[in-house]
DNA sequence: CTAACTAATGCAATTCCATTGCATTGTTTT
DNA sequence: AAAACAATGCAATGGAATTGCATTAGTTAG
């Protein structure tokens, strides 16, 4: 367990301080995205600001990529190991149930081409699916 | 000019105020997207709490539609004429300028459709697309 | 036409979240 | 061990969303 965080925070050039394993733990135990208000609850009484400067560090190094779903605050998951400092590679969709209101990431389901308009150039693409996910259809 | 803004919130059964045609006109001669405090600044010193509710009016009635391009905050369009309270028929894709930093409706872009995952199904797209714009590009 | 009722507005106040400054503490390098 | 650098904790700031409430404008019933 904690050689496979500590791994994570490595690869990515990341010293492993106490505060970045346990966020790095906690993001690791979620299956949907979490938002930093949740980071905090979950890690309360750990220093608020310290968690969102950890989350920052976490994304500009790319161990997490976020994901506005529109529910207030952004989310967060971790990253695919391909991401880096320069790149995010995670061009899949996302998915915002708006029955358990989580949002997942779709890592299998990439965004489609889009034919832009003349002189339109892409260079990042985010497309949020909102419905209803498998563990809610009935 | 006064009358296509009236016509436009009585389509939607919105009782034209003095400050709901303000907005509406602010909107109407917009290009790109704008945010809550864009229009304020615009319609300054008009109340702030006013321009706040009239929007989610106007977003309630099928009359403009949200933008979340990732840049802090919200952003807002007018609608379709087809929109209505039930439902916001604007599936097209929302191009965020990372050069000018504007944000335009492509109403002519649909999002095309993505097979999700079994068992998930999709009541609402999103697709943000981030790039350089015409008007940027050289 | 006026009283009663409903809708819209303006201002105050609250809440939430993001972000920065700064002093302190922990780590690494020389 | 001293100097240099990185991470942390706490205080403070700032922007924006949201709500309560009293006031005003507009509409309707008698
Ligand atoms: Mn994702
Ligand atoms: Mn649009
Ligand atoms: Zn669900
Ligand atoms: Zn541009």
């Amino acid at each position: 367990m904690k050689a496979i965080t500590e791994q994570k925070l490595a690869n990515k050039n990341v010293t492993p301080t106490a505060m970045r394993i346990l966020v790095m733990n906690t993001l690791l135990a979620q299956n949907a995205a979490i938002s930093l208000s949740d980071i905090e609850k979950s890690l309360a009484p750990a220093d608020r600001i310290t968690i969102y400067r950890t989350i920052k560090t976490f994304e500009e190094k790319g161990l997490v990529h976020v994901i506005e779903d529109g529910a207030g605050a952004p989310k967060y998951a971790l990253c695919l190991e391909e991401c880096d400092v320069n790149e995010h590679h995670d061009l899949h969709v996302h998915f915002n149930c708006i029955c358990c209101k989580e949002t997942f990431c779709l890592p299998n389901c990439k965004i489609p081409d889009v034919s832009l308009p003349a002189n339109f150039s892409s260079t990042e693409m985010n497309l949020i699916v909102k419905g209803i996910c498998d563990k809610c259809a009935n």
